[in-house]
RNA sequence: CUGCGAUUAUAAUUCCCC
């Protein structure tokens, strides 16, 4: 049982719940771990709400992991309604369905109704206390995070990392550049975030220096210090850096895909495109880049079109005003209140 | 009797928000 649990659980990492599923099916004995194994892989993958729900009403029993793999779904599918409703029933005293909770509230808004469950935990373990940092940092709360920083001593890399990021995203230059300094280590978290910060402000020397005193240069690493050089402008640079890193991912494409989006000549973005989906499945970041690189209609219709009929990707609203974009701009005017019509 | 042992909540790089 643990060890078909245990490779069920592996191929959940895979993202192939599917897959879990059957390997499930054909186990002769189950455990409640089994049973939460791949409630998990339906929890966190892109299943909708309605098969996780009913597999976790047809578990024979359950316990507060289960319960708590029900809260995150609905967390994830921003049920926030449902969620409160299942959390209130339960009134089991568990921090980590607090946490569910009270990050769900923070992350619609409810900055008060977060801090109110944070504040009734039991005890502070640094999860949660991480959590409510970045329920703060989410909402613009510097203040208030900074001081429930302090007011903690475990902090881990994580809690750095949260605090970070609060002052990165609130245009704080100069403090996020001794946080970054104060803190006790770095990993590819704090490093990638520090070299956007750098290149959002023009400091690229700044920003290629980090990126070579790092010692695991990761793909993400590398994912950043092209996007630091397609927004300063060094478009070359950025596709010899894409060109030369030691493997891609679909961040990476999206990525210089966005700078060669912004350059005068839009062809080289469309020729990054057809050459990226040979390797890669674009996503929505992709074709909004794409859209974004297209002056013409009838390009912009032929993506715009593609992104469903081949790519299954329905579209959103940042790719609706890039279509409208491209049709006011040429002077398109009923087609583009024909498509807000069709939102 | 004790310890260990598979499953749950928090941070990052591309688009959006700002």
């Amino acid at each position: 049982v643990i060890s078909s649990t245990a490779m069920l659980n592996s191929h959940c990492r895979d993202g192939d719940s599917k897959r879990a599923k059957e390997i499930f099916d054909a186990m002769e004995v189950r455990n409640l771990v089994s049973w939460n194994s791949l409630l998990s892989a339906f929890a966190h993958r892109d299943r909708e709400l309605w098969s996780v729900k009913s597999l976790f009403d047809q578990m024979p029993e359950r316990d507060s992991l289960s319960w708590n793999l029900m809260l995150g779904a609905l967390s994830r599918h921003g049920d926030l309604n449902e969620l409160k409703h299942l959390y209130c029933s339960r009134q089991e005293d568990d921090a980590v369905a607090s946490t569910i909770m009270f990050f769900a509230y923070a992350q619609t808004g409810h900055i008060i109704e977060a801090l109110e469950i944070f504040s009734g935990l039991r005890e502070i373990n640094v999860i949660s206390f991480n959590a409510m940092l970045g329920a703060y940092a989410q909402n613009y709360y510097l203040e208030e995070c900074k001081y429930l920083f302090d007011s903690f001593e475990k902090h881990d890399i994580v809690s750095w990392t949260s605090l970070l990021t609060a002052y990165a995203q609130s245009g704080h230059f100069d403090q996020s550049k001794s946080i970054f300094v104060s803190m006790p280590e770095w990993n590819m978290f704090s490093y990638s975030l520090m070299i956007k910060v750098l290149a959002q402000n023009r400091k690229l020397e700044e920003a290629r220096n980090l990126f070579d005193q790092s010692l695991e240069k990761s793909i993400v690493l590398w994912n950043a210090l092209i996007s630091a050089h397609c927004q300063n402008g060094q478009i070359l640079l950025a596709r010899k850096l894409f060109d030369s890193m030691p493997e891609r991912d679909l961040i990476s494409w999206n990525a210089i895909l966005a700078g060669l989006s912004q350059t005068s000549n839009p062809q080289h973005a469309f020729d990054l495109f057809h050459e990226m989906i040979f390797t890669e499945t674009p996503d929505e970041t992709s074709f909004a880049n794409i859209l974004a690189a297209c002056g013409s209609v009838t390009t912009a219709r032929s993506f715009f079109h593609s992104m469903l009929s081949d790519f299954n990707i329905e579209s959103t609203k940042i790719h609706f005003s890039a279509m409208i974009n491209v049709l006011c701009q040429a002077r398109y005017f009923s087609h583009a209140r024909e498509l807000m019509e069709t939102m």
